[in-house]
DNA sequence: TTGAAAATAGCACGATCGGTCGTGCTATTC
DNA sequence: GAATAGCACGACCGATCGTGCTATTTTCAA
């Protein structure tokens, strides 16, 4: 089997173990045993374990990208596009084919007090993941979707609890009607952020 | 030293390392070199693992008691007693004088696809939380701080969101403004909720 | 002061951790 | 057909994990 093939297929078992069980539970022999490899074999090809996590943690924002983002990309700008990816954001690693919960939210609670270059790393893509959901947030203001006033910080970090509390009630809660209250919350951030005098939606 | 005494330094200085490492970080080797004892005579404490970490959990739900509701207990009920509540919950870790995040917080994450007695433990916690949280929400809907159509589960369900926003801003991300932005936040909720009141003449 | 009881330490166990090493197979290249 | 390079293997390293069993120390009542 071709080297490629090999990591591939390794990185999406330990994508799916990180899901399921935290970076913290991702250990090259249960890897290893997971995907029928050696221990050493697999180590083959990665540096160390911590370039595993970084690796897993990117692959992690890369499904993301493509269940997530790119679906959203097909609507249009501001609002539409805004709506279209917190729908897809929401419990997107069902979708994704995961059987667990987002690696990266569970990483930002794991690894709030830790350092070194995984932390760093998770900082960078979740800087990343909120950048462009304020990029979403500042154009749908733009164009006239969202209040002049909108504070477009303050919004993200408030869609972001959305997540949160999504991600908990949904996984850990396992409450059933999460979806419907997390809709409910983001339907009120958008009513409370709704332009006072909104122009046509043609406009 | 008297067994009591030892068990009480043993889960305060355990308490704190699950504060700063998640449950998963504290284990027998690292609590007794912390304590300064052997790992047997640790152990000899606990009938087992599992039954330090409950035992933790129980203590950060102990202290968050001593540090967040009962001085809130001290203001009126209803509106008063609620805000005062969030403000003591919001980054209680600190004045609880624990070094890291909220236990129970990264616990929701580290837990979500276990099993197990653990899990069912923290479960229960979160639940009697989340009802003492919506206890209070009800109260205040009923004294009239409240408007009448508030939903008091979805309340506490956004509470939460604004809560774990702020752990994840504080902890993780390490930004100076999560204070003021979970109080923006937590304001907000406040104002969409905010009594209307019927038989004033003002329409 | 002494002796029982309680608390702690010592020691060892099997398992697993991240990681290294030498070796063999297989496919390509010369 | 021989030489080479990529890939995975099993064995093994020291360290640490949780957890027993036994010996020693400490504590307190008689």
């Amino acid at each position: 089997m071709k080297r490629a093939d090999t990591r591939t297929r390794l990185i999406d078992v330990g994508l799916d173990q990180v899901s399921a069980s935290g970076l913290s539970g991702v250990t090259l022999g249960q890897l290893a045993s997971a995907t029928g490899m050696s221990k050493s074999g697999l180590f083959a090809h990665f540096r160390s374990k911590e370039q595993l996590q970084i690796e897993l943690l990117d692959e992690a924002a890369r499904v993301a990208d493509r269940v997530v983002v790119e679906p959203a990309m097909q609507d249009a700008e501001g609002m539409p596009r805004l709506t279209a990816l917190v729908r897809n954001w929401l419990g997107w690693t069902r979708r994704a084919g995961l059987s667990g919960g987002c690696p990266v939210a569970a990483a930002l609670f794991e690894l709030d007090d830790a350092e070194g270059e995984i932390r760093a790393h998770a900082e960078r893509l979740e800087a990343h993941w909120r950048a462009l959901l304020r990029q979403l947030v500042t154009k749908a203001k733009q164009l006239g979707h969202l209040a002049h006033g909108t504070d477009c910080d303050q919004f993200v970090w408030e869609l972001c609890g959305i997540y949160l509390s999504h991600h908990v009630s949904s996984r850990f809660l396992r409450e059933a009607d999460a979806d419907a209250r997390a809709e409910l919350a983001f339907a009120a951030l958008l009513e409370r952020h709704k332009p006072t005098h909104p122009r046509s939606p043609s406009a």
